[in-house]
DNA sequence: TCAAAAGTGTTTGCTATACACCCATGA
DNA sequence: TCATGGGTGTATAGCAAACACTTTTGA
């Protein structure tokens, strides 16, 4: 039994999809989550998570619903990106993407392949697989867009799982910009900000000094500093 | 003689519009340009110039053409806004809008109704009437948006003519902020941005001393600075 | 006792702000 | 000559960047 064409308009509509690049920080490194797609178009490449929107969806929750779908991930922080509309951009048929980003902690994957995806994979920003559509130019968007956002927001500490170090939210600053920071400055700097509290608690890692422990005062919101 | 659907999908199609938000300083308040629409729904209504992608159009072109078509008003510095797709938006069927906004020198305006829109008109921001849509929504945004922007990036200078004094652009930044700048470090800061230079004439407006004129040193281009 | 990361203040340069008077013109 | 906006410099405070040593632990 094939589906016949049953949705019809006095005139033409584009399809509209979702498209989601979801970041996060695995081994000092920025990782980006992409699927490997089983159909036709670009069947067997990578590609971003993502699909059509239902009728009565609304978008974000649709870029939420595919993501799970695709990959199991969920309980991301989320935001708009930019919408890519380029006629061609799809070889199928008008295809308009609104374009998300998300920022997860490492240790809250739980990724697992699905009926869409024959595979899910996290890559490293700096060594990405050739990819299907316009994705590699969302991804650039999006990069650029997250960088920019660590200056004036308070981003970065999406990535971060319930207590963390100081420390360790210094390598993630550090993975993300590429350079190494000076310790004093990066820790008044943070604390200044108001955003994080001791726990008390201590944390033992390896033959040296144990490191306080922080959570964050109010974790999943997103500030706009300066 | 009534159209006929015969543009038919196997799956439900929304429809995409683009919305433009126009501002433009005149008289030392931020306006915005609105149409009032001709017909249902919201007939009557003022609306943000805007209307359905074609099915071969970038959404940009798109957006810049129903501006023109709308309202006359060509030329203009156009930027991605964000896309609004909410189910229930618009009435008649799920509609998603990516809506733009616009700067544009208040002496280039060449506005004219046309057979979509009954009247066009200009409304400071401070005084909107009521709109159609979600249109007051997608202003707010951009309002945000171009205010947030001006720290940190020459977008104020698309609202300058050819050739403009130092006084005259520091009362656009002061339209802008609702706030008094003070003159000399206004100046400084301008200046500073190597992005103007004297065109060696002055303007006599008034009697008291004439003021030196402007020109951009690369006009239409917005730089992110800091 | 050694290696390794945690933790801690001060100095310095730069940038943003506050602030007041003379100039050139037309009425 | 008066009213009006044009044009100019300096002093100060606050913020960002540079910089080195002691502490605590496990091996």
């Amino acid at each position: 039994m094939s589906l016949q064409p049953a949705y019809c308009y006095v005139y033409p509509h584009p399809a509209v999809t979702t498209d989601v690049v979801v970041f996060t920080i695995r081994g000092q490194r920025l990782e980006i989550l992409m699927i490997r797609r089983r159909s036709e178009p670009f069947r067997g490449s990578w590609a971003l998570p993502g699909g059509f929107v239902d009728i009565d969806e609304d978008l974000e929750a649709c870029a939420l619903r595919e993501l799970a779908e695709e990959t199991g991930v969920r309980g991301v922080y989320l935001e708009q990106l930019y919408t890519f509309g380029a006629p061609g951009r799809d070889p199928r048929e008008r295809v308009i993407s609104v374009a998300y980003y998300a920022l997860t902690r490492s240790d809250r994957l739980q990724m697992r392949a699905s009926s869409d995806a024959a595979e899910v994979a996290w890559f490293p920003v700096s060594a990405l697989p050739p990819l299907a559509f316009d994705h590699a130019h969302m991804i650039g968007f999006a990069h650029r867009r997250l960088t920019a956002k660590l200056d004036y927001s308070t981003i970065a500490f999406q990535f971060m799982p319930e207590t963390f170090t100081l420390g360790e939210l210094q390598r993630v600053y550090e993975a993300l910009l590429g350079e190494g920071l000076d310790k004093r400055n990066f820790r008044k700097r943070i604390l200044a900000l108001d955003r994080v509290e001791p726990t008390g608690g201590l944390r033992r890692n390896g033959s040296h000094r144990p490191a306080r422990t922080y959570r964050l005062k109010d974790p999943g919101r997103v500030e706009i500093i300066r």
